[in-house]
RNA sequence: GGGGUGGUAGUUCAGCUCGGUUAGAACGCCGGCCUGUCACGUCGGAGGUCGCGGGUUCAAAUCCCGUCCACCCCGCCA
């Protein structure tokens, strides 16, 4: 580019800027060759300008025009001027305009790219991810990441307005018992150790409150070794909150007015404050804990009203302290029976070996399992669900866990085949007062449902040890339309509790000692009432900006096996590398 | 670990059910022509490991088995 500097960037020019002389450089988009007039697309991040070479204006810069395609990088020092009036392009931003170049020089060329650099582009991501340097080029994708960017920025400031203090926590940290699998990282100084990467910075983020730091915040990146999702990346990013004296209130009023500002970019205002549901109240009304309220069809549990009907499988699942809950449909008539046929597939998922119903006609119940329930049965499910002239009723009977689960998604895929979720309202509620343990199957024993530092209610302390699973935690979910946007907790700052939960856990005390001495040292030295919450950055700046995917919000995401197509990380090391670790590939 | 969808030209797809000529289309790419286009136009051309391996068959993109990759879901993810 020689001594050139650049004084305007592509999406500029204006009429105002007619008469200047500009230097723009950027990507060749498209050209146009008329044989004689030759037209030049140029592209920066800023947008796109038409650039003319005229061979009766500068025979050279035509010439050197004649040899530019898709994708060279190229600098043009010209002069703005105007369309002629025939020749606006309204659908550009610099429409009104054009860039009558004088002189052109090649930056680089660049091999036919192997797909096209546009918006609307139908391109398997895999090739996409491949070649992200290209994929990032598209002004779509360029906007997704210049939002997400934004919305850091005004996180960031919104909290140090808040006064809260961003602090780095390390990386290299220690593996914890509970939770998601660590990612390890071999110690080759202490040979036959390993860090973990942070699942995410909670030990570290009390303990700077019991250093006093008061209000703290990270925007961290946090690793977890699970199997992806569409909305899970083996690497995320959190926007991480604590703070010392404080109660679930002020975490709310926090969290609402960064939501607030957060959803101000999109030009949405929130109603304050969010409504509020338990979560026995979420898993009655919802069959889950984030329940996407910007519709009714609720559940009804019918358990006790069909405890004695003549039908198997709903006395057995009552018998066997399972549920049946009920979901009225209005206006049924728009599920076919080929709909209804259908169902026992959307929930088999689950383990649901079925799904009944009922239609409400103005003739009774029409429905295969009717001649089981008495009149009186009839009517109670009816009250229960709110079932009127026309309704389906569905039926689930079986574990709470499978009922719950079923119906949940068949509330979520009925709402959206019958047009029933609003679109374009916002529904955010906290859901509170979690259970503290749950009974793990698979680990035969209580395990954290939200983490083992969460605080139990007061109310519930005598619990902790007689009925655990009873205990109630000072635990809160922000839910979204349905998504898990954060979560967080006030954690315990007290010694002996800390010790009663890890027994709950099946953390004996030499185990306590030996992985979290360092935190029950710290609580036992002045360490302040402290709770705090992570919002999930990725999942706010997807929903945000309309995206399928956690991948289009980040520069460079791994796919569903972990690996980045790009870098082709994971990979094979250097055997050296091994043995300066004292490591040995098994098999 | 389990269930599902897909993999054919650089890209997006058709062809696969019912095995049988030279595997097609569009876009892109290359060359010619063209002085106001912006999805430029127009004429011509090149381009294929039918994901990979094995099997059945006179014959496989097509049928069978295995495997790899991408995506969606369940389990898992405090």
């Amino acid at each position: 580019m020689g001594e050139w500097r650049r004084t305007s960037e592509c999406g500029a020019p204006r009429r105002g800027d007619i008469g200047r002389e500009i230097v723009v450089m950027g990507w060749v988009d498209g050209r146009r060759d008329h044989g004689g007039v030759v037209f030049i697309d140029l592209r920066d991040r800023s947008g796109l300008v038409q650039v003319v070479f005229n061979p009766e204006e500068s025979r050279d810069a035509h010439d050197t025009a004649g040899g530019l395609r898709s994708e060279y990088v190229v600098a043009v020092r010209g002069t703005v001027r105007e369309r002629p009036p025939e020749t606006l392009n309204p659908s550009l931003a610099t429409g009104e305009v054009e860039i009558k170049a004088e002189e052109v020089r090649v930056l680089n060329d660049a091999q036919t790219p192997p797909f096209g650099i546009e918006d609307d582009t139908n391109v398997a991501e895999s090739t996409r991810l491949k070649y992200r340097y290209l994929d990032l080029r598209r002004p779509a994708a360029q906007e997704k990441l210049l939002f997400r960017h934004r919305l850091a920025k005004s996180i960031r400031d919104y909290l140090d307005r808040a006064g809260y203090v961003e602090i780095e926590t390390p990386i290299l940290t220690r593996s914890t018992p509970e939770g998601a699998r660590d990612y390890l990282v071999p110690s080759r100084v202490n040979q036959g150790s390993f860090f973990a990467l942070p699942q995410s910075p909670q030990l570290f983020k009390q303990i700077l409150m019991v250093a006093g730091m008061d209000r703290y915040f990270q925007i961290v990146r946090c690793f977890r070794d699970e199997d992806l999702r569409a909305d899970r990346q083996p690497e995320f990013t959190q926007v991480d909150i604590e703070a010392s004296f404080v109660t679930p209130e002020a975490i709310y009023e926090l969290i609402e007015g960064l939501l607030e500002v957060a959803f101000a970019l999109r030009g949405i205002a929130l109603q304050r404050p969010f409504p509020r549901l338990t979560y026995d109240e979420a898993i009655a009304r919802y069959g889950i804990d984030r329940p996407d309220t910007r519709f009714g069809l609720e559940l009804a549990d019918v358990t006790e009203a069909l405890r004695t009907a003549e039908l198997r499988v709903f006395r057995e699942a009552a018998e066997k302290g399972g549920l049946i809950k009920a979901l009225a449909v209005p206006e049924g008539g728009r599920l076919s029976r080929k709909d209804l046929d259908t169902l026992p597939d959307e929930v088999s998922q689950f383990g649901a070996k079925g799904v009944a119903w009922a239609r409400l006609t103005p003739e009774g119940w029409q429905s295969p399992i009717a001649k089981f329930l008495s009149d009186e049965q009839r009517r109670a499910v009816e009250v229960a669900t709110g079932a009127e002239q026309g309704s389906v009723i569905l039926f689930l009977a079986d574990k709470a866990k499978v009922v719950n689960d079923s119906l949940a998604h068949l509330r979520l895929v009925i709402g959206d085949r019958l047009g029933m979720i609003p679109r374009d309202e916002n529904a955010l509620l906290w859901v509170t007062d979690f259970p503290l343990f749950e009974y793990s199957e698979e680990e035969k024993r209580a395990v954290a449902i939200h983490h083992p530092f969460t605080a139990p209610r007061d109310e519930d302390l005598e619990l902790l040890e007689s009925a655990p699973l009873k205990v109630r935690s000072r635990a809160y979910d922000v839910v979204w339309n349905g998504t898990e946007i954060g979560g967080g907790s006030i954690r315990i700052h007290r010694r002996d509790i800390q010790e009663r939960v890890f027994r709950q856990l099946g953390i004996g005390e030499e185990e306590a000692r030996a992985k979290f001495g360092f935190l029950l040292d710290a609580l036992s030295y002045g360490a302040p009432p402290h709770g705090g919450i992570a919002l999930g950055l990725d999942r706010l700046a997807m929903l945000l900006s309309g995206s399928a995917s956690l991948r289009d919000v980040i520069a460079f995401p791994k796919t569903q096996r972990a690996a980045c197509l790009m870098t082709e990380a994971p990979s094979e090391v250097d055997p050296r590398q091994l043995r300066e670790l004292g490591l040995k590939i098994d098999g």
